[in-house]
DNA sequence: CGATACATGTAACCGGTTACATGATTTT
DNA sequence: AAAATCATGTAACCGGTTACATGTATCG
């Protein structure tokens, strides 16, 4: 029995509201469509066949909610087995790989993660996550030290443009870590 | 005659290499392998097909070069019909849109633009792009401002990180052109 | 009566990912 | 002889985007 452990960041982010509280993909839409949720998708051709695909899979189950509505709703809820792949999914190495191609995969992931599987883990997240960026910025830097005397000037303002991101990015990370250990 | 506006980033990768000096899928495969351009692919799953497309929309146009290769060489060159539509993407305005989903794209122009449309446009671009960020800042910061004492330490922390790497790219553009006007 | 909100969906299209294929030459 | 380099590609798959379809109920 093959474990399929990809996940796409709108499947993600998907399962990360249902798992906070059962809800419908009309729900969804208007969350994506109020906040900046948003980033992850806002098409309905997006998430409802999206939804579907959770279903098939057997991560979320949908019931349908004749009650008092319009229309019926269908409301999703998370399965066990769907716990325990997201779970399985959050605690996930940050890799390399991550922090150049999926950044915002890794940021969807701190956010859930917290409230799925602990303070802990979000704190060891966080570590590696700063370590990797770190790592990258270094890379970067040592790259445009160098090529960038030969670079044309915008090319090396667009380099400084990136390095400067994932540096912010690893500041934050440190950041974070030290409100989460002081505060709640 | 429509006219197609819309190239991919992967596309306008492609052309970006290509209009600087003739070469091939494998050369630019090279580039894309060596350097943080290959932020926009490495894979010649998508790099080949994306060639010929842009070939039989006869905006690149390639010649097979059978010197003294292993194997005959495609090498793509631009064509005045390319070179028109590439001025023409380069020059459009930048948008919100822009900058909420399609960053990568914006830095990609910015890279290009100098070399093919000049400072002055560069300029303005990076002017605009600064508006649109900053704009954009303060609408996430009001946002924060509105609803952030009822979020979870976990979500407010992911909202500033993204805040904080938005305005990191503003100051980037401010600094930008600053030196794009005081350097050569 | 027309617009808007509620609510879910489908179909066509596009293009990126993965994995594989091909085949010559040079290096180990 | 095997592996790596040069060089170009294809096929299957997946999933996101765009645009459209559907139907009720309420509000102005």
């Amino acid at each position: 029995m093959e474990q399929k452990t990809d996940i796409s960041t709108l499947s993600l982010a998907l399962m990360g509201l249902i798992v906070q509280q059962p809800q419908s993909g009309y729900d969804i839409r208007k969350t994506f469509a109020t906040t900046p949720m948003g980033h992850f998708s806002n098409s309905p051709g997006a998430i409802y066949p999206a939804l579907k695909r959770l279903e098939k899979d057997g991560w979320i189950r949908g019931k349908v909610d004749d009650a008092q509505a319009l229309r019926p709703r269908k409301v999703y809820e998370m399965t066990p087995r769907g716990r325990g792949v997201l779970k399985r999914y959050l605690r996930r190495p940050v890799t390399r790989d991550d922090v150049i191609w999926r950044m915002d995969d890794l940021m969807l992931r701190f956010a859930l993660m917290d409230g799925i599987v602990g303070r802990a883990a979000t704190l060891g997240f966080l570590d590696s996550l700063a370590r990797e960026l770190e790592a990258y910025v270094a890379h970067l830097r040592s790259f445009l030290a160098d090529v960038g005397a030969s670079m044309p000037a915008v090319g090396r303002l667009a380099m400084e443009q990136g390095i400067e991101s994932y540096a912010v990015n690893a500041a934050w990370a440190r950041r974070a870590i030290k409100e989460l250990e002081t505060g709640a």
